[in-house]
DNA sequence: GTTAGTGCAAATGATTTGCAAACAG
DNA sequence: CTGTTTGCAAATCATTTGCACTAAC
Protein backbone atom coordinates (compact mmCIF):
# COMPACT_ATOMS: atom_id res chain seq x y z
CA UNK A 1 0.00 0.00 0.00
CA UNK A 2 3.10 2.68 1.20
CA UNK A 3 3.58 3.55 -2.34
CA UNK A 4 7.78 4.69 -1.54
CA UNK A 5 8.41 8.12 -2.97
CA UNK A 6 10.58 8.05 -6.04
CA UNK A 7 13.65 9.67 -5.24
CA UNK A 8 15.95 9.47 -1.99
CA UNK A 9 16.62 13.30 -0.86
CA UNK A 10 18.22 14.53 1.97
CA UNK A 11 15.67 16.81 3.27
CA UNK A 12 13.37 13.33 3.08
CA UNK A 13 15.68 11.63 4.94
CA UNK A 14 16.05 13.87 8.16
CA UNK A 15 11.99 14.27 7.91
CA UNK A 16 11.75 10.46 8.44
CA UNK A 17 14.61 10.56 10.57
CA UNK A 18 13.26 13.32 13.16
CA UNK A 19 9.72 11.92 12.67
CA UNK A 20 11.00 8.44 14.18
CA UNK A 21 12.80 9.77 17.24
CA UNK A 22 9.81 12.17 18.15
CA UNK A 23 7.68 10.81 21.06
CA UNK A 24 5.87 13.74 20.57
CA UNK A 25 2.74 15.80 17.73
CA UNK A 26 4.89 18.22 16.03
CA UNK A 27 3.58 20.78 14.04
CA UNK A 28 5.08 21.31 10.11
CA UNK A 29 6.66 24.44 11.31
CA UNK A 30 8.54 23.39 14.30
CA UNK A 31 9.54 20.37 12.97
CA UNK A 32 11.12 22.83 10.24
CA UNK A 33 12.33 24.47 13.41
CA UNK A 34 14.16 21.52 14.75
CA UNK A 35 15.44 20.60 11.58
CA UNK A 36 16.94 24.44 11.42
CA UNK A 37 18.01 23.56 15.20
CA UNK A 38 20.10 20.38 13.37
CA UNK A 39 21.80 22.19 11.09
CA UNK A 40 19.65 20.76 8.54
CA UNK A 41 18.91 23.67 5.83
CA UNK A 42 15.35 22.46 4.53
CA UNK A 43 12.36 24.68 3.38
CA UNK A 44 9.83 25.11 5.29
CA UNK A 45 7.39 24.08 1.91
CA UNK A 46 9.40 21.18 1.72
CA UNK A 47 8.86 19.82 5.43
CA UNK A 48 4.64 20.72 4.42
CA UNK A 49 4.54 18.92 1.33
CA UNK A 50 6.32 15.77 2.69
CA UNK A 51 4.08 15.48 5.74
CA UNK A 52 1.24 15.72 3.52
CA UNK A 53 2.31 13.23 0.92
CA UNK A 54 3.76 10.62 4.19
CA UNK A 55 -0.33 11.08 6.02
CA UNK A 56 -1.41 10.42 2.50
CA UNK A 57 0.54 7.23 2.21
CA UNK A 58 -0.95 6.13 5.72
CA UNK A 59 2.50 6.40 7.74
CA UNK A 60 2.21 9.39 9.79
CA UNK A 61 -0.54 10.77 11.73
CA UNK A 62 -2.21 13.91 11.98
CA UNK A 63 -4.28 15.94 14.29
CA UNK A 64 -5.68 19.22 14.09
CA UNK A 65 -5.68 20.93 17.50
CA UNK A 66 -7.76 23.32 19.36
CA UNK A 67 -6.45 26.30 17.23
CA UNK A 68 -6.31 24.61 14.25
CA UNK A 69 -3.46 23.82 13.67
CA UNK A 70 -1.92 20.48 12.18
CA UNK A 71 0.04 18.29 14.33
CA UNK A 72 2.12 15.13 12.97
CA UNK A 73 3.48 11.95 14.32
CA UNK A 74 4.52 8.26 13.12
CA UNK A 75 2.95 6.16 15.44
CA UNK A 76 3.64 2.67 16.30
CA UNK A 77 0.52 1.62 15.77
CA UNK A 78 -0.26 0.87 11.95
CA UNK A 79 -4.57 0.16 12.52
CA UNK A 80 -6.87 2.69 13.81
CA UNK A 81 -6.15 4.22 17.09
CA UNK A 82 -6.79 7.41 19.19
CA UNK A 83 -4.33 9.42 21.21
CA UNK A 84 -3.68 11.23 24.86
CA UNK A 85 -2.00 14.29 24.03
CA UNK A 86 -0.40 16.47 26.30
CA UNK A 87 -1.13 19.79 24.77
CA UNK A 88 1.98 21.88 26.39
CA UNK A 89 4.84 19.56 24.97
CA UNK A 90 2.71 17.21 22.55
CA UNK A 91 3.88 14.01 24.01
CA UNK A 92 1.01 11.74 23.23
CA UNK A 93 0.32 7.68 23.99
CA UNK A 94 -1.62 5.84 21.63
CA UNK A 95 -4.71 4.78 22.28
CA UNK A 96 -7.11 1.50 21.60
CA UNK A 97 -10.89 0.95 22.64
CA UNK A 98 -12.78 -1.46 20.72
CA UNK A 99 -15.88 -0.69 22.89
CA UNK A 100 -16.10 2.55 21.15
CA UNK A 101 -15.26 1.59 17.88
CA UNK A 102 -18.44 -0.52 18.20
CA UNK A 103 -20.27 1.70 19.72
CA UNK A 104 -19.53 3.87 16.84
CA UNK A 105 -20.98 1.82 14.31
CA UNK A 106 -24.24 1.38 16.25
CA UNK A 107 -24.87 4.66 16.46
CA UNK A 108 -24.22 5.45 13.11
CA UNK A 109 -26.39 2.47 12.01
CA UNK A 110 -28.99 3.54 14.26
CA UNK A 111 -29.29 7.19 12.79
CA UNK A 112 -29.11 5.68 9.33
CA UNK A 113 -25.42 7.41 8.58
CA UNK A 114 -22.72 5.46 5.96
CA UNK A 115 -19.19 5.94 5.51
CA UNK A 116 -18.82 7.02 9.65
CA UNK A 117 -15.63 7.60 10.77
CA UNK A 118 -14.38 9.43 13.57
CA UNK A 119 -12.02 10.95 15.99
CA UNK A 120 -11.34 10.83 19.61
CA UNK A 121 -8.40 12.42 20.90
CA UNK A 122 -7.89 13.43 24.53
CA UNK A 123 -5.95 16.27 25.74
CA UNK A 124 -4.63 17.33 28.79
CA UNK A 125 -1.21 18.19 30.40
CA UNK A 126 1.51 15.09 31.15
CA UNK A 127 3.52 14.25 34.22
CA UNK A 128 6.40 16.40 33.43
CA UNK A 129 4.14 19.43 31.92
CA UNK A 130 1.13 19.21 34.96
CA UNK A 131 2.12 22.80 37.05
CA UNK A 132 3.52 22.11 40.82
CA UNK A 133 5.34 18.73 41.66
CA UNK B 1 -23.22 31.21 34.61
CA UNK B 2 -24.43 32.90 31.20
CA UNK B 3 -23.90 36.24 31.08
CA UNK B 4 -25.95 38.28 28.87
CA UNK B 5 -25.24 40.74 26.14
CA UNK B 6 -25.31 44.59 27.38
CA UNK B 7 -27.73 45.45 24.43
CA UNK B 8 -29.89 43.84 22.36
CA UNK B 9 -29.69 44.32 18.40
CA UNK B 10 -30.99 43.41 15.47
CA UNK B 11 -28.59 41.85 14.26
CA UNK B 12 -27.79 39.69 17.71
CA UNK B 13 -31.23 38.57 17.50
CA UNK B 14 -31.13 37.41 13.75
CA UNK B 15 -28.25 35.19 14.49
CA UNK B 16 -30.20 33.76 17.68
CA UNK B 17 -33.11 33.05 15.55
CA UNK B 18 -31.14 31.54 12.47
CA UNK B 19 -29.25 29.06 15.18
CA UNK B 20 -32.42 28.56 16.98
CA UNK B 21 -34.08 27.20 13.76
CA UNK B 22 -31.05 25.44 12.44
CA UNK B 23 -30.96 21.35 13.05
CA UNK B 24 -26.88 21.47 11.36
CA UNK B 25 -23.62 22.80 12.26
CA UNK B 26 -22.96 25.97 10.59
CA UNK B 27 -19.46 27.82 9.69
CA UNK B 28 -19.66 31.79 10.53
CA UNK B 29 -19.32 32.42 6.42
CA UNK B 30 -23.19 29.42 6.06
CA UNK B 31 -24.61 31.34 8.18
CA UNK B 32 -23.05 35.18 7.31
CA UNK B 33 -24.31 33.84 3.82
CA UNK B 34 -28.27 32.51 5.10
CA UNK B 35 -28.82 35.78 6.84
CA UNK B 36 -27.85 38.09 3.85
CA UNK B 37 -30.54 35.57 1.85
CA UNK B 38 -33.12 36.20 4.39
CA UNK B 39 -32.56 39.80 3.40
CA UNK B 40 -30.81 40.47 7.16
CA UNK B 41 -28.20 42.92 6.43
CA UNK B 42 -25.62 42.18 8.48
CA UNK B 43 -21.03 42.20 8.73
CA UNK B 44 -19.44 39.04 8.45
CA UNK B 45 -17.19 40.57 11.59
CA UNK B 46 -20.72 40.61 13.28
CA UNK B 47 -21.26 37.14 12.53
CA UNK B 48 -17.86 36.06 13.91
CA UNK B 49 -18.02 38.37 17.09
CA UNK B 50 -21.25 37.09 17.88
CA UNK B 51 -20.71 33.46 17.48
CA UNK B 52 -17.79 33.52 19.42
CA UNK B 53 -19.35 35.24 22.19
CA UNK B 54 -22.15 32.24 22.03
CA UNK B 55 -19.52 29.54 22.62
CA UNK B 56 -17.77 31.36 25.43
CA UNK B 57 -20.69 31.55 27.17
CA UNK B 58 -21.51 27.98 26.74
CA UNK B 59 -24.39 28.91 25.08
CA UNK B 60 -23.50 27.25 21.40
CA UNK B 61 -21.29 24.23 20.39
CA UNK B 62 -18.79 24.26 17.92
CA UNK B 63 -16.35 21.60 16.14
CA UNK B 64 -13.81 22.50 13.81
CA UNK B 65 -14.27 19.93 10.40
CA UNK B 66 -11.22 18.02 9.12
CA UNK B 67 -10.31 21.26 6.45
CA UNK B 68 -10.05 23.29 9.65
CA UNK B 69 -13.23 25.16 9.12
CA UNK B 70 -14.86 25.82 12.30
CA UNK B 71 -18.68 25.21 12.47
CA UNK B 72 -21.60 26.35 14.94
CA UNK B 73 -24.37 25.02 16.23
CA UNK B 74 -27.28 25.79 19.35
CA UNK B 75 -27.70 22.51 21.34
CA UNK B 76 -30.07 21.29 23.15
CA UNK B 77 -28.25 19.19 25.38
CA UNK B 78 -26.59 21.84 27.62
CA UNK B 79 -24.26 19.38 29.45
CA UNK B 80 -21.19 17.54 28.04
CA UNK B 81 -21.97 15.25 24.73
CA UNK B 82 -20.89 14.56 21.29
CA UNK B 83 -21.95 14.53 17.73
CA UNK B 84 -22.85 12.72 14.71
CA UNK B 85 -22.38 15.10 11.85
CA UNK B 86 -23.16 14.77 8.59
CA UNK B 87 -19.92 16.09 6.06
CA UNK B 88 -22.17 17.12 3.75
CA UNK B 89 -25.25 19.00 4.69
CA UNK B 90 -24.66 19.70 8.67
CA UNK B 91 -26.78 18.14 10.06
CA UNK B 92 -26.28 16.54 13.39
CA UNK B 93 -27.33 14.22 16.13
CA UNK B 94 -26.92 14.82 19.93
CA UNK B 95 -24.69 11.50 21.69
CA UNK B 96 -23.91 11.23 24.91
CA UNK B 97 -21.95 7.71 26.60
CA UNK B 98 -21.16 7.61 30.03
CA UNK B 99 -18.94 4.65 29.47
CA UNK B 100 -16.58 6.94 27.45
CA UNK B 101 -16.68 9.48 30.10
CA UNK B 102 -15.51 6.89 32.51
CA UNK B 103 -12.83 5.44 29.72
CA UNK B 104 -11.32 8.57 29.29
CA UNK B 105 -11.09 9.48 33.23
CA UNK B 106 -9.33 6.16 33.87
CA UNK B 107 -6.77 6.27 31.05
CA UNK B 108 -5.56 9.96 31.80
CA UNK B 109 -5.17 8.98 35.56
CA UNK B 110 -3.36 5.96 34.31
CA UNK B 111 -1.09 7.97 32.51
CA UNK B 112 -0.79 10.67 34.90
CA UNK B 113 -2.38 13.28 32.80
CA UNK B 114 -3.80 15.95 34.07
CA UNK B 115 -6.61 18.51 33.50
CA UNK B 116 -7.76 15.84 30.48
CA UNK B 117 -10.07 17.24 27.78
CA UNK B 118 -11.86 15.11 25.11
CA UNK B 119 -13.52 16.05 21.66
CA UNK B 120 -14.80 12.94 19.71
CA UNK B 121 -17.20 13.59 16.91
CA UNK B 122 -18.37 11.06 13.97
CA UNK B 123 -18.78 11.93 10.36
CA UNK B 124 -20.64 10.99 7.85
CA UNK B 125 -23.47 10.54 5.66
CA UNK B 126 -26.85 10.95 6.38
CA UNK B 127 -29.53 9.11 5.14
CA UNK B 128 -30.76 12.41 3.01
CA UNK B 129 -27.16 12.97 1.57
CA UNK B 130 -26.27 9.41 1.25
CA UNK B 131 -25.52 8.38 -2.57
CA UNK B 132 -28.14 5.95 -4.47
CA UNK B 133 -31.51 4.62 -2.82
C1' DG C 1 19.65 14.00 -19.86
C1' DT C 2 14.88 13.65 -17.52
C1' DT C 3 11.86 14.97 -14.39
C1' DA C 4 10.91 14.48 -9.33
C1' DG C 5 11.91 17.33 -5.69
C1' DT C 6 13.10 21.77 -3.67
C1' DG C 7 12.48 26.53 -2.06
C1' DC C 8 11.51 31.18 -2.53
C1' DA C 9 7.98 34.47 -3.03
C1' DA C 10 3.35 35.31 -3.68
C1' DA C 11 -1.41 33.64 -3.12
C1' DT C 12 -5.11 31.69 -0.30
C1' DG C 13 -8.74 31.64 2.96
C1' DA C 14 -10.71 31.54 7.34
C1' DT C 15 -10.53 34.30 11.17
C1' DT C 16 -9.12 38.57 13.87
C1' DT C 17 -8.23 43.39 14.85
C1' DG C 18 -8.12 48.70 14.47
C1' DC C 19 -10.92 52.25 14.47
C1' DA C 20 -14.53 55.53 13.25
C1' DA C 21 -19.38 55.69 12.71
C1' DA C 22 -24.04 53.91 14.35
C1' DC C 23 -27.37 53.20 17.81
C1' DA C 24 -29.29 50.95 22.28
C1' DG C 25 -30.46 52.15 26.75
C1' DC D 1 -25.61 61.48 26.14
C1' DT D 2 -22.26 57.40 26.88
C1' DG D 3 -20.43 53.27 26.05
C1' DT D 4 -21.50 49.07 23.39
C1' DT D 5 -21.81 47.15 19.04
C1' DT D 6 -21.16 47.31 14.33
C1' DG D 7 -18.68 46.90 9.86
C1' DC D 8 -15.37 48.08 6.70
C1' DA D 9 -10.63 47.60 5.52
C1' DA D 10 -6.38 45.92 6.70
C1' DA D 11 -3.75 42.52 9.28
C1' DT D 12 -2.83 37.58 10.78
C1' DC D 13 -1.24 33.15 10.21
C1' DA D 14 -0.98 28.45 8.96
C1' DT D 15 -0.93 26.34 4.82
C1' DT D 16 -0.76 26.05 -0.38
C1' DT D 17 0.68 27.14 -5.02
C1' DG D 18 3.48 29.01 -9.16
C1' DC D 19 7.55 28.49 -11.12
C1' DA D 20 12.47 28.51 -11.98
C1' DC D 21 16.20 25.93 -10.30
C1' DT D 22 18.65 21.69 -8.33
C1' DA D 23 19.79 17.26 -8.00
C1' DA D 24 18.50 11.94 -8.07
C1' DC D 25 18.88 8.29 -10.94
Amino acid sequence: MATDPARWTRQRSSIQEALEEARAFLSAQELHALLGRRGVRIGLTTVYRNLQALVERGEVDCVRTADGEIVYRKCRTVQHHHHLVCSNCGLSVELKNEELERWARRIARRHGFSEVSHELELFGLCRACSPRR
